[in-house]
DNA sequence: AATGTTTTCAACCGCACAGGA
DNA sequence: ATCCTGTGCGGTTGAAAACAT
């Protein structure tokens, strides 16, 4: 269901994404963090960054749930839509592994399907969030959701709303859990700030499984200032320790890079890379098939 | 079985915003 | 203050899958 792949004017692909190139970006974003989604292309993986962003924010990241919405997920999704309007995010930042693409989707796909299919559920004009402005200069100039009546959108599933499990207070939304069906931790997990890691499970079927930490040793005559390793790059023990930590890779860049080629206590990074000689880089290639 | 229609959802596009130069 | 670059968001598209005739 997505467009074939295909090469755009300025070189770079386009459309359905193929596994070696998902492997590129799992290996890339696990290696590097996900701070600069520009650099792909120099990796091999000749996408645009936007597109590297979506593929791994919608589909690789670990954790994404696929499949169909609970109850409580669609109960969720109406309430914090009738609150917020469409914003997706926010509404994703309240569900746990589900994505604002994949809640756009669901939201267009079968609730407001299922309303104009029932016409006791029909929308009045300009009275519900779907029909709020979609720009968001007309968004801002609101600045506020209209209303719509609670009834109106739970009757849309009403065994779900008798037995509802979400709790709404001061704009924070969780699943009840007490519930026997829901989650009773899942709704503590900050999600979208968790992600990246060392804590990530990646023990979940289907995530990418990162390499073993010894793998990614600079090796010892690459530390040399002899070596054909760039001068600029003197490599100490603090420095193999530093970036074996269980953080490093997953995490950012933010602090202890730099772009200047002078800095002498500078971590390898992606900014620093072209035209100098990447162990990681190298070990990336090898790897892949 | 063949054909037409509808549904689904991954991916694209344009815009707005933030931060740095 | 202005421009540039990168990122994130929401709306939309379009082809495959599912379903109906």
């Amino acid at each position: 269901m997505v467009r074939p792949p295909y090469v755009d004017s300025n070189g770079l692909k386009k459309g359905a994404w193929s596994d070696d190139e998902d492997n590129k970006l799992r290996a890339y974003v696990q290696r590097y963090g996900h701070w600069n989604w520009r650099l792909l292309p120099k990796y091999g993986l000749a996408r645009c960054g936007k597109s590297c962003r979506l593929r791994w924010v919608n589909y690789l990241q670990p954790g994404v749930k696929r499949g169909n919405f609970s109850k409580e997920e669609e109960d969720l999704v109406v309430k914090l839509h009738n609150k917020l309007g469409n914003k997706w995010s926010a509404i994703a930042a309240s569900l746990p592994g589900r994505t604002d693409n994949e809640i756009k989707n669901f939201w267009h796909t079968r609730i407001e399907r299922r309303r104009n299919a029932n016409p006791a559920h029909k929308k009045v004009k300009g009275n519900t969030a779907a029909d709020k402005p979609s720009s968001k200069a007309q968004v801002l100039a609101e600045d506020k959701p209209s209303a719509v009546t609670l009834s109106e959108t739970l009757t849309l599933n009403e065994s779900a709303s008798s037995n509802s499990l979400i709790n709404l207070q001061n704009s924070t939304l969780s699943l009840d859990t007490n519930s026997s069906s829901g989650s009773a931790t899942e709704s503590q997990v900050d999600f979208w700030a968790d992600t990246f890691l060392g804590s990530t499970d990646y023990s979940q079927e289907g995530c990418f499984q990162p390499l073993p930490e010894e793998e990614f040793l600079i090796p010892s005559e690459l530390s040399s200032s002899e070596s054909s390793y760039p001068s600029a790059f003197c490599w100490s023990a603090d420095d193999d320790l530093s970036i074996m930590s269980p953080n490093f890779w997953g995490g950012s860049f933010v602090s202890n890079t730099s772009n200047s080629e002078s800095d002498q206590t500078s971590y390898i990074s992606p900014q620093e890379i072209g035209g100098y000689y990447d162990p990681f880089f190298e070990y990336f290639h090898q790897q892949l098939p």
